[in-house]
DNA sequence: GAATTCGCTATCATTTCGATAGCAAGTGGG
DNA sequence: CCCACTTGCTATCGAAATGATAGCGAATTC
């Protein structure tokens, strides 16, 4: 059985019907799938440093996301290696203001960590 | 051992150091993660509203899911259900916009599929 | 005090992930 | 041709996450 990939249309995780945001939570909610964009937004990459960029991640897994990413024709492989399609790249651009956004969270929680009663 | 939760600063998924964008991705990156911050946005819920609208998660998985989101400052629970934090609402304004990508990329995807060959 | 609702926990099967080993195809010398 | 090297994987197997179902204890309402 060929990897079920979640397609918009089709049953996903958190929709029956295959509404697009829930197949699309579908696709990044799993592990790595996020990282990967994120690490193809510095450009191409062949699999050996994609695996390496992402601090070891299984060959077994990395390869997995890769099939579901390029059947969702966010990623693309060529004789550069692999790298983001326009599609991936309007993705990314989303996802983008995520890194910022995160260090803030980061240090809300220190801080709210650092002073544990009010 | 209470679960492990993704924190910036720790090892994370991604990162050994904790970058900020790789704890967010590993907290983001499991299931139904996206879909519970998603279904939080229209208002708060009870555990088992939000269990119902999330298409019956287990308990077990929700449950987990709201604990790493609170731990997390993003989710609270209070008197009227969960709901999503000032930090949460915050977070979700940036994944707002994947709802009408995901409609977009849903055409793009079934174009590329209704056209097989060049 | 019986019936509901709510927020879970317990249990167990299934699926996914993670780690390691290694192979087949292509490239480029020598 | 032969060898070394890179690339893109697949095979195997144990560990961890997820999914499905049952049900419990506390609080609220009648």
């Amino acid at each position: 059985m060929p990897d079920k990939i979640p397609t918009p249309g089709s049953p996903v995780r958190g929709s029956k019907t295959g509404k697009p945001i829930m197949a699309l939570f579908d696709l990044l909610g799993r592990s790595w799938a996020l990282g990967v964009i994120w690490q193809l937004s510095n450009g191409p990459k062949t699999f050996r440093d994609l695996q390496a960029a992402c601090e070891g991640v299984s060959p077994t897994v990395l390869n997995r996301r890769l099939k579901e990413l390029k059947a969702s024709a966010i990623v693309a492989h060529d004789g550069n290696g692999y790298h983001l399609t326009d599609t991936g790249m309007a993705l990314f651009s989303l996802l983008q203001p995520l890194g910022p956004w995160a260090i803030e969270w980061a240090k809300t929680l220190e801080e709210r960590d650092t002073l544990p009663d009010a």
